[in-house]
DNA sequence: TCTGGGGTCCTAGGACCC
DNA sequence: TCTGGGGTCCTAGGACCC
């Protein structure tokens, strides 16, 4: 394997801890009778499929499948279908990821259901196989969650092996270890070139039109091609694939964006219905903004229509508007929100999605006030009251600018119990 | 009728300045 | 025939991720 991940003696390695169809699985987790079936996940407004179990994708139900389409099938194959309920989901999440901290100091959250560990040193120690299976026991026991580790000396190669663990579990049992140089090609050799990190739809195809079809081929391309055509973030991921610790553990970002957007679930050509929308996103952001401590200098304002309706007239619209001040007040946000919804809002097209991003975010400790145009102390007060109101009292704060009768909620038709984080939810267990 | 949402990073090229 | 040149900043858009 070189030396290229080792440090002296110490033999570094990382692992991809990754959940198995992780939103499918929380459902089961509180309805165990779905083990064995098919599950899929919906997206919001039950649009489309993003979670399927084993079951499901075997049933050739694919990722991104619009739910219409497939509805009849759902049930002449008895497939459970779910609303996303992304209350359950977050707070699983969360406690898987407390659990796998107690397994390495290192950790990086990368994703709802992923994190990176780093083993720097354990290969002395611990027999690293032995070590995944012991993971593997300690998550499925206390949370239900199923998960699969690949574990090898970068973070990339990681991603390989945790790949090669999910496509073989009785084999592997979910573990799988890349601990040598054979190791590493045979994994590589065995990798499509589309299902690599790092390698989306658009570099797949270029690179199998010069018959780099696998990982390992492409690890044998010339450093310069490969920067010319992937540019310096190619480049880095093949110096990873090599086996040379390119890609480290990154600590969690504070957000330099925030955006709240959303499809509507019937098209909108009011202007007044738009700024009902466009003010519940700003309230949203407001909120996200506050919960990472961040203000925001700049607010980007777009609208769409739909544009899988080729028989409809097409128009997509944006404006990015400077804000006189940083703020991450909703009241604030609303206001310039809904002033550029009005610039780039125009008659007798029907839009079916709208969204605001937050940019050029600052610490909320930070604020450069300007000698005549700053934000109204007042509104902070009222934020952080809203704010406690919302997240510890349970009752729901609305603007006068909202919609108070809900007639905008979201299609959430198949919507599970919020099992783990509401008290009414939560599972009854019936002794006799 | 019905097709998700939220992020990051990099580069090319234009505007502008001296 | 020949039409400066180089630096910086900004933005749009492409590519990727889950």
């Amino acid at each position: 394997m070189g030396n290229s991940h080792k440090r002296g003696k110490v033999l570094l390695m990382y692992a991809l801890i990754d959940c198995n169809n992780f939103y499918a699985s929380c459902e089961r987790v509180f309805n165990p009778s779905l083990v064995g079936k098919p599950v899929v996940v919906l997206s919001n407004n039950d649009g489309c499929v993003i979670a399927r179990s084993n079951e499901a994708k075997a049933l050739g139900i694919v990722m991104g499948a619009p739910a219409f389409q497939f509805e009849k099938d759902f049930e002449a194959k008895g497939v459970h279908v779910f609303s996303s309920n992304y209350a359950l989901y977050g707070d699983m999440s969360a406690r898987v990821m407390n659990i796998l901290s107690e397994f390495s100091p290192d950790i990086e959250v990368y994703s709802i259901d992923e994190s990176f560990l780093r083993f720097d040193g354990f290969k002395e120690h611990f027999n690293l196989q032995q070590y995944a299976l012991e993971i593997i026991a300690r998550i499925k026991r206390d949370t239900g969650i199923p998960i699969s580790v690949g574990i090898a000396p970068t973070k990339s190669l990681g991603k390989v092996a945790n790949k090669i663990a999910k496509k073989f579990p009785v084999r592997t049992q979910g573990a799988y270890a890349i601990d040598s140089e054979e190791s590493r090609i045979k994994a590589l050799k065995w990798t499509k070139i589309e299902d690599v990190w790092g390698i989306g739809r658009a570099h797949s195809k270029r690179l199998q039109a010069i018959q780099i079809d696998n990982a390992y081929k492409f690890t044998q391309l010339p450093n310069d091609y490969v920067q010319k055509q992937m540019s310096i973030v190619g480049l880095r991921l093949k110096r990873d694939l090599s086996g040379e610790r390119i890609l480290d553990l990154e600590k969690i970002p504070v957000k330099k964006n925030i955006a709240v957007t959303r499809s509507f679930k019937n098209n909108i050509d009011d202007v007044r219905d738009l700024e009902e929308r466009v003010a519940t996103y700003a309230i949203k952001m407001g909120e996200k903004l506050r919960r990472q401590k961040s203000c925001c200098t700049v607010i980007y304002v777009f609208l769409h229509t739909n544009q899988h309706r080729q028989d409809l007239a097409q128009l997509h619209r944006a404006v990015t508007i400077k804000l006189p001040y940083p703020t991450n007040s909703s009241i604030d946000l609303i206001k310039f929100a809904k002033s550029g919804l009005h610039r780039i809002y125009k008659e007798g097209y029907k839009f079916k999605k709208a969204g605001i991003i937050a940019m050029e975010l600052t610490p909320e400790n930070q604020k450069q006030y300007t000698l005549f145009t700053s934000e109204n102390p007042k509104h902070l007060i009222l934020m952080k009251t809203i704010d406690h109101l919302n997240t510890q009292t349970g009752q729901k704060v609305k603007f006068g600018s909202q919609d108070l009768k809900s007639f905008w909620k979201m299609r959430r038709e198949r919507l599970s119990p919020r099992y783990s984080t509401r008290l009414e939810d939560i599972i009854k267990v019936i002794c006799h």
